[in-house]
RNA sequence: GGGGGCGUAGUGUAGCCUGGUUCAACACGCCUGCCUGUCACGCAGGAGAUCGCGGGUUCAAAUCCCGUCGCUCCCGCCA
């Protein structure tokens, strides 16, 4: 027999069928049985009559726990009293297939909210939770529109190792591992990789996967291990073709999400998909720092935003220019990475961009230096030995094209889509400093 | 890495400031019984925590002090 999944069982009135699921409330009363059955499409009511040919299966109800995993059969019958959609199965074989220990270690639904903690330990049963289903039903929602964009737009897919011999960029600190008898590292991006693909006439490229940062950071928004959303593309102007891309590329994701996704979220987050109107503002730095001295803040760093300068200039985009979004442009060379190209009329400021959504950044991309002189000079500049990074540097020897790219924070995008205050939330299973299980 | 907060039954909290008739309360869940259709079902009863861990102060510590582990927020750093 097949399944029924219990959104479609309003199809069936009147026939026998099978669903498939998780127990989520059980009533049992003297006369008649009661259960609220869960799958991945919602929940319905299963009904038992209790009756002397009934007996052994009302037994069996009387001692099933929440969240067991069970198979009912019966007949599906309308009935507008229900509260699950109008309908009830009348059961007439229940198959408990997976027992569940009567004391759960968390509150599967949703009545009272364990800790972050705990829920992070129980990961597989927080994510039980409808919300959970769906923050990863808009995940998926989400990638495969943006795929679909690059792939309309002529980009290839590309997967770049996460195994590497020395660093890909500077800063942020790398995990260092045994590789046979010599040390290796994580990736903390693919930039090198993607940038090697502009130099192999590989035109347009993207990449969603893994990157690593053995940063100690305890912060809401960063994690040891995230999903990295990456593409670079040839033959630009400047960085402004990036931004261009990037907010139609932005524009049709949102929408595609709020069409498939829209009223869920809504009703689950409180938070209405906003498709952004393009272009989105753009600021460059000097302005962003007359606009928060304005507001009385004055950044920690020179030439930089903080966290806090993020969120102000995210209130302030939104009150005064109406919008979601920000591009801040025309970063100072001295906090930018050495392979950001420069103005060439004013070297002292970048082809570099942030971007920002609701003050939180989900979002650094640059036009790249593609001239091997001036790399390396810029490379000299920042202290960096050569040596390790000669492999990419010679990317640039042999005729590479102007190009430019970003890196995009998948799981800082779900959070500030979702309204949710954290990158656990909205990360399948979360990697952090001291966070290594499940 | 620096700073703040937190850690009490299966779960969520109260009690801690003003140590001792509270060796711990409430809610949800769990167990038992009752209940003509419920829908956060209801009613009655019951079990369950030596108060993260270690040490100290004290006649006496969940309650004060130190350490430690874990979580969390802010800063730094970034996606």
């Amino acid at each position: 027999m097949a399944r029924t999944l219990i959104k479609d069982l309003r199809q069936h009135i009147g026939q026998e069928v099978k669903i498939q699921g998780w127990i989520r409330t059980i009533r049992d009363q003297k006369r008649v049985q009661f259960l609220i059955v869960r799958d991945h499409t919602g929940l319905g009511q299963a009904t038992a009559e209790r009756s002397e040919s009934l007996a052994a299966m009302n037994e069996t109800i009387s001692a099933l726990t929440r969240e067991s995993a069970v198979t009912v059969i019966g007949k599906v019958v309308e009935n507008p009293v229900v509260k699950t959609g109008g309908v009830e199965v009348l059961v007439r074989q229940l198959v408990v297939e997976g027992a569940a220990d009567g004391q759960l270690p968390l509150d599967v639904s949703g009545a009272q909210e364990s800790n972050p903690e705990v829920r992070l330990n129980w990961r597989f049963l927080d994510l039980r939770r409808p919300e959970n289903l769906l923050i990863f039903q808009v995940q998926t929602a989400v990638e495969h529109a943006m795929r679909e964009y690059w792939l309309r737009e002529g980009f290839l897919e590309i997967h770049s190792p996460k195994l590497m011999g020395s660093a890909s960029e500077s800063g942020a600190e790398l995990f260092e591992l045994k590789y046979f008898d010599r040390p290796a590292y994580l990736a903390q991006s693919p930039q090198f990789y993607k940038q090697m693909a502009m130099a192999a006439g590989f035109d347009r490229v993207f990449e969603i996967g893994p990157a690593f940062r053995a940063d100690p950071s305890f912060t809401p928004r960063h994690a040891t291990e995230f999903t990295s959303v990456d593409m670079e593309m040839s033959w630009i102007e400047s960085h402004e073709d990036v931004m261009a891309f990037e907010e139609q590329w932005l524009q049709y994701t949102l929408s595609r999400v709020k069409e498939q996704l829209g009223p869920q979220i809504r009703s689950a987050f409180g938070a209405d998909v906003i498709v952004p109107q393009v272009p989105f503002p753009r600021m460059p730095m000097p302005d962003v720092l007359r606009i928060l001295t304005r507001k009385g803040h004055t950044p920690e760093r020179k030439g930089d935003l903080d966290p806090a300068g993020e969120r102000l200039l995210g209130e302030y985009v939104a009150q005064e220019l109406g919008h979601e979004f920000v591009f801040v442009t025309d970063y100072p060379a001295d906090v930018r990475a050495f392979y950001h190209m420069r103005n060439a009329d004013t070297p002292a400021v970048t082809k570099g961009f942030d971007l920002l959504w609701k003050g939180v950044e989900v979002t650094t991309g640059a036009q790249r230096e593609h001239r091997y002189e001036i790399l390396v000079a810029q490379a000299r500049e920042k202290g960096l030995s050569l040596e390790p990074i000669q492999f990419y540097l010679d990317f640039f020897k042999y005729g590479c094209p102007p190009h430019g790219g970003f890196g995009f924070g998948l799981s800082r995008m779900l959070m500030v889509l979702l309204n949710q205050p954290n990158i656990r939330e909205v990360t399948y299973i979360y990697r952090g400093p001291t966070r290594l299980y499940p």
